[in-house]
DNA sequence: CCTAGCGGTCGGGACCGGCGAGTGCAAACT
DNA sequence: AGTTTGCACTCGCCGGTCCCGACCGCTAGG
């Protein structure tokens, strides 16, 4: 009579499994049967696990780089690992304390709170830290039209994150300032409180049916701010890198470290990949080569959204290192780093 | 009867000197007296050049990493070389090509040219391209206030490169919005043509005489404003840091690899080393450890300050690698690379 | 169902010797 | 005097061998 969790693994593969995990997570090291049956809890002679370790096997969790060398746990394992038997752990107090006082600390910028934290989530998980702001949907608190020379304006966009943008149109030549400053009356009383991409296509339509009353020219200009407001800008932090060549395989296999880094630079990928991040608020995490957007081969992402005092998620900050990473404290230590950041944006 | 160079060193141990270098550039590794008797174009026995070499070594410009082993140039001897010695190649005509077809064909934005500019230079160097486009000193176009919510308002700043920059600033309460216009007019009339550093020392001086003819809210604004003006700030643009691995010497001593990506995240010190750069208006090259701001261990900089329309020195673009790297062709791609941006600012 | 033991496999570290590149010195050459 | 030749010596590197330790799978026994 055994009792057979949801998984469909009996109680004592499943605690084979795990230690064997955890081991591999802290050594890197291909785990043998004689460590594993030392470490166990329950006694259990080498030979019993090495006949569990042949099912594990055969289930694709784990695999032996050669034969006469302990096994390490598959891609499949370790997100089975994360998933269903992690225990995560508590945030050593210091490190909490750490966490709160350094960015409690840092400056008033937005952008610099961030890189505060990225920068001490790479230092205390030795791993790469990143973060994605969205610039794009923030709600907006105030729009302006500024002509700086003849046939230019500027349209300066202020999000109530405090957030500011700007952008250069070219105006119609002879444009009247009243013109310039209606299209910003006209803006702001419809934008305030929205999201950029809430409001404009409202907008737009009710140009187009010519609902609007404003002059043609008018118009024209407010289209245009519009248009230029259009550009999903992300901006990508990251910190840290360095860390990614401390592991003892990035010693061994460089080339695949090269490209991480080139995906670093290209950030286009990594930021999508990060944006998979904000549906659902926990942490999630990327095994390897889980999705094919990003060449990590070899590499884990553990990232967490963090919201703005409108519960509305802006931003994704996380951690870029081996698969092999200490999930166990890492994750609770990404899911505090987010829930302070958030606090402090509220 | 010899003739003697200005550098104290007789006509054959320069031409055996150079061509040790010029060998060890392109190999990397340390070069005999045998592979050197057959490079030079006079015949020399490897006996002589042994002689010649150790002359050479005595003057602090060669060493020999262990006995048996051929020589390499000191940072010294490398110094030398490229002040004195070395040749500089012409740009290949595709390469010239290269690089003003994609320097030119990218967007407007000046952020983005310097971005592709650098990119391409790290391709074609294979070395990591470095940028510091200062912000700071662009001569003024426009500046205005514009209030977005109770005690709070933004000063925008366009400058003449259509760079723009924004600061939030406190405002007292109640200010009337002519405060705000009459403030963006006063140092619309006093800045637009002339630098920051320029002109707020002036205006500073002018408001604490009260000579200005500015009611005492509008003056606090304009000295607010100008306060937040202030910071020198920099952009520094790297791409192409994975070349820093490509090296035989990287796989060897990832240590010294890992703190040179410290020293770029950092960004400071780089900053301030690049910086140096823009006295003079020539390439620019820095050899390993020659100064104490940046520990370049093991790394070169070749960097050329690029100007605008007025000439005025704006940025400085260049590129990071190992010192053992092929500074007759690097020099010219920085050189011209520096000149077609300025160009393009023009 | 577990355990103990056996035979087999494989990777890694230590050791050794030969090879080649390069040096320095002294003697011979021009 | 400067240059070359020859020679002895020093290293670092490479490949081979050997041994050890860590594992595994299998089978027999509790």
């Amino acid at each position: 009579m055994e009792y057979r969790a949801s998984n469909g693994m009996g109680e004592r593969p499943r605690e084979v499994f795990r230690h064997l995990v955890e081991a591999y997570l802290t050594s890197g090291e291909p785990v043998g049967s004689r460590t594993l049956s030392q470490r166990l809890p329950v006694q259990l002679s080498p030979a019993s696990i090495r006949n569990v370790m042949a099912d594990l096997e055969a289930m694709g969790l784990l695999y032996a780089p050669h034969t006469s060398a302990g096994r390490v746990p598959t891609e499949k394992g370790l997100r089975l690992f994360v998933d269903g038997l992690l225990e995560i752990g508590q945030l050593a107090p210091d490190e909490r304390v750490a966490i709160e006082a350094r960015i409690n600390g840092s400056g008033r910028g937005i952008e610099e709170v961030l890189t505060q934290a990225t920068s001490l989530l790479s230092g205390l998980s030795r791993c790469a830290g990143l973060v994605v702001a969205a610039k794009q949907d923030a709600a907006l608190k105030h729009v302006e039209f500024v002509a700086v020379a003849p046939g230019k304006a500027l349209v300066v966009i202020v999000g109530d994150d405090g957030q500011v943008e700007n952008r250069l149109i070219d105006t119609p030549m002879g444009l009247p300032a009243s013109a310039l400053v209606e299209a910003s009356n006209y803006l702001n009383a419809r934008l305030r409180g929205r999201t950029l991409e809430d409001a404009r296509a409202a907008i737009l339509t009710e140009l187009e049916d010519e609902r609007a009353a404003l002059d043609a020219l008018t118009a024209k200009i407010v289209a245009e701010g519009l248009a230029t407001l259009a550009g999903p800008e992300k901006v990508l932090i990251v910190r840290g890198t360095s860390h990614l060549l401390d592991t003892v395989e990035a010693q061994i296999d460089l080339e695949r470290v090269r490209t991480l880094f080139d995906d670093i630079e290209r950030k286009a990928d990594l930021i999508r990949l990060l944006e998979l991040a904000r549906e659902g608020d926990g942490v999630r995490i990327f095994i390897g080569s889980e999705n094919r957007l990003f060449s990590l081969s070899g590499s884990s992402i553990v990232a967490a959204p963090y919201a703005n005092a409108q519960g509305k998620v802006v931003g994704v900050i996380g951690v870029l290192g081996p698969t092999r990473l200490n999930y166990g404290r890492i994750i609770p230590m990404v899911d505090h780093t987010a829930k302070v950041i958030g606090r402090l944006l509220g």
